[in-house]
DNA sequence: CCAGTGAGTTAGCCTATGTTAGCGTCGGGC
DNA sequence: GCCCGACGCTAACATAGGCTAACTCACTGG
């Protein structure tokens, strides 16, 4: 049945900053995100940014268009994107998508998590439920190498998915460093602890992550 | 086709801090609200408490079932609550429910809003957004006079919906009503001025509410 | 009638985080 | 080889909002 969701798929490049969908775009195609990362965000009128959601690769990047008829959130690359976009013949069908369902679920799931994050954690916590998160889904991507992956994302990107300072995340990233709880350099992670890093979270007993 | 979602419709009550689902039970029941608020949250180890969705009357109370299979975050009633039980017969059917699908979209669409509201404003402007948001959600429900509604809930309920602490929401609110830019009694919110809070509430241009 | 409880309020102090600003390094483009 | 713009990093200072604690005012139930 794939005919009838895309009409085709072609092998797409973006570069950081460009957008795979703009605010109030109509449902025209889906990305498969065959390597690098992207976000969904949204930019408060004097500036302030807020990251939404993050693509990596191995996502299926769809700006919730199974809910929305009009994206309202744009979707812009934070790295060099490689990715196979899939027309829709007929939007209404996006929902026959392999998998969708699920991956629909996941990922209000995991909005919900940084909901909570965003609202009661201290950074430390943000932080290490982020990378941990992101961790986590590198690894079940098949791209995490023992406790290590790759985290192309900017002190600025880490700041703005979870709405703290660039400064911030860059003092409290040195004592978490200092600890030995990660490293984090030349966009490279290690966790040498994932359980010391999961306390760090302030996990409830049933997140899943 | 109502048959093949609903088995029985009964009404049903709750008392404040009842569950109307709890953590990792399975889809059985939608309730749709007659009266009272009720809420999802999440709470971490340690007791701090996020508010993740609030169910005005009218609603329809879904704790996402359409997506995950376990209930992962629990409703409880904020207040008295009155409504009406939809047992499920064939969970699979959910989303055939009447509107499902758009209430869903608004759903998620409100948790995109407050995921910026937590992670990027100001105490003044997370209020002046939540209170917008529920006058606004209140007027379409038919439930405002005028300029005013209900808002029956708790100065620790808001903050945990903001983020924020019982004393700063008091302090904030002061400050506000001192502005004149709302007033909120004994449960009761009168918006005097729609465009002034709204200033307040650093929406961007395209922010539905 | 009183005790107990939940809610709103206020005050004083404290600290996590924001702000501003500046430095050094790196890599790309010319 | 030189600029220039990102980016990481640091330091000094400023503040929004957290924390603790106390007082009041309903209500509720016995």
């Amino acid at each position: 049945m794939l005919s009838q969701i895309a009409a085709s798929e072609d092998l797409v490049f973006f570069r950081p900053h460009q957008f795979l969908t703009r605010e109030h775009d109509r449902p025209e195609a889906l990305y498969d995100i065959l390597e690098g990362w992207a976000c969904r965000h949204r930019l408060l009128p004097d500036g302030r940014r807020q990251i939404t959601a993050l693509y990596l690769p191995g996502d299926l990047c769809d700006p919730m268009w199974s809910l929305t008829p009009t994206c309202h959130e744009p979707v812009i690359a934070l790295t060099n994107v490689r990715a196979t976009r899939k027309s829709l013949v007929d939007p209404s069908t996006i929902d026959r998508h392999k998998g969708f369902s699920s991956r629909l679920a996941e990922s209000v799931e995991r909005q919900s998590n940084w909901l909570v994050s965003l609202g009661r954690k201290t950074a430390v916590e943000r932080l290490a439920h982020l990378l941990l998160e992101l961790f986590e889904r590198m690894r079940r991507a098949g791209l995490a190498y023992g406790q290590q992956c790759a985290l192309p994302l900017t002190q600025t990107d880490i700041a703005d998915a979870t709405g703290l300072t660039a400064v911030h995340v860059n003092r409290t990233l040195q004592s978490m460093r200092s600890k030995g709880v990660l490293e984090l350099h030349s966009k490279w992670l290690r966790i040498p602890d994932l359980g010391a890093l999961r306390d760090l979270a302030a996990l409830g007993p049933h997140d899943a992550l």
